[in-house]
DNA sequence: TTTGTATAAGACCTAACAGTCTGTTTTAAC
DNA sequence: GTTAAAACAGACTGTTAGGTCTTATACAAA
């Protein structure tokens, strides 16, 4: 059980740094030695515990980046509260230190899906789950919303979350491009006018 | 004269297909042999005309993609009719095109701004130029309807370029990922749900 | 202390790629 | 038809990358 620990500690530091570096200069732009060398590791560590590159990062999409997203994504919106709401301080939240240009793994999964799409099948499977976990948690969060008062009923629920995503993955875009501060403010002022089009009114269809 | 006629020919046949290609498999995935290859030309022809990979794209950029986006994504918001509903066509359009598998030059943008992003400075000033224009554009347009009576004088013209572009973007990798015309019309829906808000009314800020 | 296994080191292999260089063909001018 | 420059062919080079293989060390059990 301690050498299990041990493996499974180096395996974790390797996928961390993995990760940074796969997100700072995109998947097919990082090498292996260059995440070993981060680490004083060596080829033969990294081949003793993994058993392809594509296979490393997978692991790490399972390890790391599923749970990110949903402690940074979806665990936020899941509540009795007015969707609205906590989407809104989710969101507030998520682009708060993607500002701070720490990993904001909604950014990472934009990053990715486009780096693999069309490209590889297999890391888009993985890829698309997660991206399919968010959507169908947005979508039950605004159902639940229209259940309780909080979003008009004639509100189609997929197009909202599709439409919430959609936004998200662009304004990380643009945030990474320049002015992430101002453009974030700006961002999210405009999320707030679409959310007022989607409250209880008469004239909403 | 007839030379350079010539000459232009099979630089611009290399710059489409190298297009081509560096779309669908990225630019770092995309070799100068494969964009040769796909041309039964050689190396010879290649650095005869450009002096590398590097200069080779960008005047890619410069030649192809800022010409698409003028004719896709700015040109048909110029004029003086409700700007809302112009962008509501553009929009319909692009995304039109690229539910047809065709290339969308607004992904094309996302696609490689992701891909270029803190790792080629070079490159990435001229992507963002093309954004810079855009923006611009759209600024202006939405200003446009302000002044004429069309949209709410409250409105952050800027903020709604913005909140655009990023949807636009965001909507790009998403039907490039699965069922593409549906999450279109979903889209477009949700896009005139959040423009409503920002028609003249008393209660809009 | 010995032994066996988990973990790691790093030399090595092969393929691919950007870019060079020398030579050949095509073309236009005279 | 000769000539010179433009346009291209393709072998070659230096480098980098993913992955393999043999060897070395750490460490627990006996």
């Amino acid at each position: 059980m301690d050498k299990n620990l041990k493996r499974m500690a180096t395996m974790q530091r390797m996928q961390v740094t993995g990760l940074e570096l796969f997100y700072k200069n995109g998947y097919y732009n990082t090498s292996v030695d260059d995440i070993l060398k981060e680490l004083s590791l060596s080829k033969g560590a990294f081949y003793y515990h993994f058993d392809s590159k594509e296979d490393f990062f997978i692991q790490i999409i399972e390890n790391l980046l599923v749970r990110k997203v949903y402690s940074m994504l979806i665990e936020p919106i899941e509540g009795r509260d007015n969707p609205l709401e906590l989407i809104t301080n989710c969101f507030e939240n998520a682009l708060e230190t993607a500002v701070h240009n720490e990993l904001d793994f909604g950014f990472v999964l934009n990053n990715f899906i486009t780096e693999f799409n069309g490209r590889n099948e297999r890391i888009m499977k993985h890829l698309n789950d997660i991206l399919k976990i968010w959507e169908v948690n947005l979508v039950s969060a605004i159902q639940k919303g229209k259940f309780n008062g909080h979003i008009d009923r004639h509100v189609d629920a997929e197009g909202v979350a599709l439409f919430l995503m959609s936004s998200y993955l662009g304004i990380r875009t643009l945030m990474a491009e320049s002015s992430p501060s101002s453009r974030k403010y700006r961002f999210m002022s405009q999320l707030r006018q679409y959310f007022k089009a989607l409250e209880i009114k008469q004239s909403t269809f």
